[in-house]
DNA sequence: TTGTACGCGTTATCAA
DNA sequence: TTGATAACGCGTACAA
């Protein structure tokens, strides 16, 4: 690894360093035959700018930070790939930092441990800013807060941590949520089971939406985290909707009660994906989320506050479902 | 971003920036009281030390690429998790960079200028080495191959790229779909229909297993990416098998000749995963790629060629099948 | 149009 | 044990 560096072309073309680095970014005051030399003389040695020394030389990197657990839940990628290209867009590159990567031995530390060092590094010159999905409730929150409080840019995305003054943009999950159940009663069900957990935002307003939707319509349901003692599967009718976040969910629902759903019209109603056949459902309604504009307003508020230098208004940005999709078997 | 340096540390506890900057790194010829003065002043002040200048000044970014077009596959994303979680071990971080991210006005010019960019960005001191996935045939090899011949540590992983001297470990495929045919045919299947593609050498590979497998047990198939001309879907037989790489493609298949499929005994082969039932298939074999030793690999070569500064003698590294799954419906 | 000199923030090698 | 000073590679006012 011959490292070349503007001193060797300037060696090789007999001129200033400051020369060949004003003719490699073509700057309109060199000769343009000695810029044509230079060129020559770099492309011949190989030379690549050393970007480290660049960005600690133009004290900004123009790289954008996508921070998140995981990438298992495809609407997550596709968050990172609308980010990615907004980002670039806008003629910042941006990267991907998960910080649940290292989950194997020891989850919970280990986990808290990378997510901690990402936080830390975020804001150590690195990147002009970061685009956040907090997944859950982290228990230290210092190192974040620190972050903001330093006036480092941040925007949160899909899930937000109340107590910091940061800008999010996220899904308007509940009426989503209402709209999906008001579809899967029109499609026949006459009961309903919720899988949504309550332990995140998103969840939360999610579950709030469908609950709302179901009691105007008069629909009777249980949510499956506060299953009431006296509940058995068996008491369940002929039509019935399941509604969660993710195809696993529901799937791993329905398989563990198959004694007991087998023969039912089910209608599933979910969030962004399912692959393969409805099966057991008849029918899967699918609540497809907006991820272009969601980051597109995220990395254009992300951006703001880093050339701006102005700390965008934080609050809530809601974006509403791009579309439901129908799913019918095939079989 | 008020931003604190070691200078004004040094400036509030008089002494030194080059005092500072051993007392903040426990350096033990430090006296133990001027060392916690100055550790309290960082923290008081909000010290955070700027990696660019670290790196530029230490030589060395202790971070490694891992370069992909896409993580749309959870195979992928199960690589890029096992690959930090050993980079972690081994004290580097591993950042995912993206090349597909941008393909949404421009699909294949867009695309190709953000691959050339971060093989470019590579080589530019932001990282110390890369894993490099390459999904398919890039039609400039140029700027990896100069990336190569400069010296810069590559190891492909997964696919490879055959005129490149560059070690790549990659799962021993043909063995992998011949076992996987062998199965299928075992579980009842009298034919079979072949769904991999030409194009790149891991189908390549899979394609050319499954056909030694079926050809020895003496079961007829045919490929679907050269479908002979009197070919139709009504001469099958009641027991078939589809074999193919994802999910993805044995679906998309299905739903297109659901007519001719509908009532026959179908198996599926495919590799890595399967969500949901099994449905139109009786049963689903799953040829599970075994991510974890293949990442393993992959790192510690890379980590090699880093450290001894020594280029391994590049190879093909074959890893076998982690585990065969069979996915049998619940309802 | 080109060269000089300094700054970016940190580490490392000398002296003291 | 500490301080001065030189790298690291590049950008850029300022002077020539």
């Amino acid at each position: 690894m011959a490292k070349v560096t503007l001193q060797d072309i300037a060696g090789v073309c007999d001129v200033d360093i400051s020369t060949v680095s004003r003719a490699l970014r073509n700057d309109s005051r060199v000769t343009t035959a000695s810029r044509a030399r230079i060129h020559a003389a770099a492309k011949r040695l190989g030379y690549r700018p050393n970007l480290l020394a660049r960005n600690l030389a133009g004290g900004s990197t123009r790289t954008l930070w996508f921070i998140l657990p995981s990438l298992d839940a495809s609407v997550d990628y596709r968050l990172v790939r609308h980010a990615s290209h907004h980002a670039n867009i806008r003629n910042y590159t941006l990267f991907t930092a998960m910080h649940d990567c290292d989950t194997f031995t020891s989850p919970s530390s280990q986990s808290l441990d990378h997510y901690s060092e990402l936080i830390e590094r975020a804001g150590q010159g690195l990147a002009d800013g970061a685009v956040i999905l907090p997944r859950r409730f982290y228990s230290d929150l210092s190192l974040l807060k620190d972050l903001v409080l330093r006036g480092f840019p941040i925007v949160f995305i899909d899930n937000y941590v109340e107590s910091l003054p940061v800008p999010f943009v996220t899904t308007d999950n509940q009426t989503a949520a209402h709209e999906l159940a008001r579809r899967c009663v029109q499609a026949g069900a006459r009961e309903a089971i919720l899988l949504f957990e309550e332990q995140n935002a998103v969840a939360k307003a999610r579950l709030a939406g469908a609950q709302t939707a179901l009691r105007e319509l008069g629909v009777p349901f249980v949510e499956m985290h506060q299953v009431p003692a006296d509940w058995t599967p068996e008491i369940l009718g002929s039509s019935v909707a399941i509604l969660g976040s993710a195809q696993h969910y529901l799937h791993q629902f329905a398989v563990r009660h198959a004694e007991h759903l087998t023969g039912k019209n089910l209608v599933f109603g979910v969030f962004d994906d399912w692959l393969g056949e409805p099966s057991p459902a008849r029918t899967v309604i699918i609540a497809v989320q907006d991820c272009e504009t969601m980051t597109h307003r995220a990395v254009n508020n992300l951006i703001a506050q880093i050339e701006k230098k102005t700390q965008e208004a934080p609050g809530m940005d809601l974006i509403p479902i791009r579309e439901f999709k129908i799913l019918s078997g095939s079989f």
